[in-house]
Order: C-alpha cells, then structure tokens, then sequence
DNA sequence: TCAACAGTTCATGAGTAATTGAATAATGGA
DNA sequence: TCCATTATTCAATTACTCATGAACTGTTGA
C-alpha cells in the first residue's frame, strides 16, 4: 500500500456514515449484506447509502457483488489491514511504543 | 475513545501533508522537533505547516511545547495507538481476521 | 412487455477544508 | 527599548465533501 491508497482509505473512513457503515459489515462478514439491509438498519437514504458504499469500495474496504436485485457489500479485511500495516509500519516506522500501546488495548486492559 | 474523536483523528490523518508530518516527527521521538526544523524538511510554508501542525494536535496525535523561541512539536505514541484501537476492536469489532491480517505485515512477509 | 423492486447516478446547494500572503503575537539578544 | 527571530492567526480564495430528491439502470415476476 502507497500513500496515496493510505490516505484514500483514511479518507473513506473519516465520516461518521462510513465507521458505522464498516461496524455493520464486519459481523456479517464475507457472506456480507445487501445494500437495502443496511440502509434500513442504519436509518439512510439509498442514495446516500450508495454514496457512502461505493467511498468504502473505492478505498478498497469493502467489496460488492450482485445477486440477483440486489447488490451485497462485504467489509474487504485484507483492505482494513493494509491500512492498519500501513499507519503502524509506514508512517510510525514501525515505532515498537505504538504498536505495544494498541496491542495492549486489544488485549485485555485497555488504558 | 469514542467515536468522535476516533473520527477527528482519522481525519487528521486523511491529509498527504500531516501524513508526512507524522513520520517526520516519529523519530524524533519524545523529544520532538522544532516547527522551523520541520517546515524546511518538508518545503512548506510556516503558515502551511501551523494550520497542519494543530489539526494534528486537537485530534491528539501531537503534543506542543514551547521552548524559548521555538515551539517543539513531538508525536504522541499514545494518541495513534488509540486510534488504531479504536479502528480494530471498536468499528472492527475486534474481528480476528484483520488483526491477523495486519500483525502478520508488521513482522516478516507482509502481503 | 409491463410494472414493481433494488440500487446508482446526477444536479443542486450547504457546509467544511486547504492554500496563500499579510498582519499579529511571543521571545531573546544587542 | 529596539530589533530580529519564531511561530500563529486572519482574510480571501479555491476546492472538496456531503445531503437531498429526482431521474435513471438493471433485474425479476406477472
């Protein structure tokens, strides 16, 4: 991953629609969920779903694909860690305090 | 970190000029640099590089500290870690996948 | 083929972010 | 005190992001 795909997918997920949007997709994951599903659930317009999907897909952070009507959206993990790779080894030159720090937090107590 | 801040720092980051910012900064470590020294490595204005320097620091990813005439700015580890928390169990739900995904980049193979 | 359904795209407008250069602090030395 | 240094703030401009609703595309079943 360049710079470039970084701060596309950093772009993708600086908006409160899109972190909500990835929240729903992860549970359901590579099965995904259709477009009208998630727009129902999340209480959005289809347009502005739409909108907000195809930011994601263009970031490389979800996948689509369509089955019959309707079109189903997958989270991509392989996208999500590339770009977690990327702001810890890249940017932060694999500075061992922050990947300690947030290792810690997924663990178990979390400060 | 609630999703609030998590969004403000993604936002911060979601920009090429305080992407670059960071690495500088990393290693220098707590230490940190003044914002001259930073302003001729990156070849941006001092103006510029202010209105980057304290969008980065109200999302918490810098620290700022007066010293004498300059004002040393330096990464806090801290700050990063807890988005990229915030980015793995909170909006990932801690899915095993991703963490996977990106531990593995951080060590030999990376993909 | 026609109508209903599921999503996407387009046009518009509102709000926000970024760049530039000038003006303004804040500090330290002569 | 006066000046040079260092950095921030302001105003103006430009560009981008997002929300909305209408129009459009593609798919299915009657």
């Amino acid at each position: 991953m360049d710079q470039a795909k970084a701060l596309a997918a950093l772009s993708a997920l600086a908006n409160d629609t899109r972190l909500d949007l990835v929240r729903r997709l992860i549970p359901a994951g590579e099965k995904g969920l259709p477009a009208g599903d998630i727009a129902e659930a999340l209480g959005v317009s289809a347009s502005r779903l739409s909108f907000h999907l195809s930011a994601l897909q263009g970031a490389g952070l979800v996948t689509a694909r369509r089955e019959s009507r309707n079109v189903i959206y997958a989270v991509n993990r392989g996208g999500i860690g590339a770009l977690v790779s990327y702001i810890l080894d890249d940017c932060c030159c694999a500075d061992p305090g922050i990947r300690a720090c947030c290792a810690a937090q997924g663990q178990d107590h979390g400060h």
